[in-house]
DNA sequence: CCATATTGTCATCGAACGCCGACATTTGAA
DNA sequence: TTCAAATGTCGGCGTTCGATGACAATATGG
């Protein structure tokens, strides 16, 4: 699965955790996080702790990859590219 | 490449930009985050928000793919899993 | 339905964040 | 070597984090 956000992160991870029939609080303490923290961040918390973040995938038996973009395999009709300065704009007027 | 920790997501992200020619500064500055910031995490801050550091693999044009753990095509001899619960433990008593 | 477990929210608090400016150090090219 | 660019470090500042406990709301099953 492609992570493009911290939604997706934490929809992947909820999603992981309940097919393991885990509760939150038990994955919490597995990783060793508060129990809110796992709210929040399932919800989509975008300043989480990258730390946090990688243990709860281990916690979870998720591995995670990394991989150059290019080398599209269907040269047109691929995902939109983003324009990354447009979205970090987006996001710096949107905070006020 | 496999992601274990924040130290080999640095580590990955300067190898990257470098190879696309850009400078720490030019990088923060297209992801809207500090230069300091992108020194610290490329030298494996644990505790970096996750929001940035998408936004850096976005901007270098890094995809990030999550997948299930399990399914190993060596049953034998492969990675040695990892005791998070050790791993949890050392960690808070490393921080004293 | 009711009882319980699970999930979500609130307020508090110390710690660490990320930003900035300034300076030291390292790197790389002329 | 020399010098400018790039990288690393420091202190200060305001903001937000993440842990905790307590409570509300929402599943889940008996």
């Amino acid at each position: 699965m492609q992570i493009r956000t911290p939604l997706e992160l934490g929809l992947i991870i909820r999603d992981r955790r309940r097919k393991l029939g885990l509760t939150q609080a038990e994955l919490a303490r597995r990783i060793g996080a508060g129990r809110q923290w796992l709210v929040a961040f399932e919800r989509g918390k975008s300043r989480a702790e990258v730390g946090l973040v990688l243990r709860a995938l281990s916690a979870l038996h998720l591995s995670l990859t990394v991989r150059p973009d290019d080398l599209p395999l269907e040269p047109s009709d691929g995902p939109i590219p983003v324009d990354i300065h447009a979205a970090v704009d987006a996001a710096k007027k949107a905070r006020e």
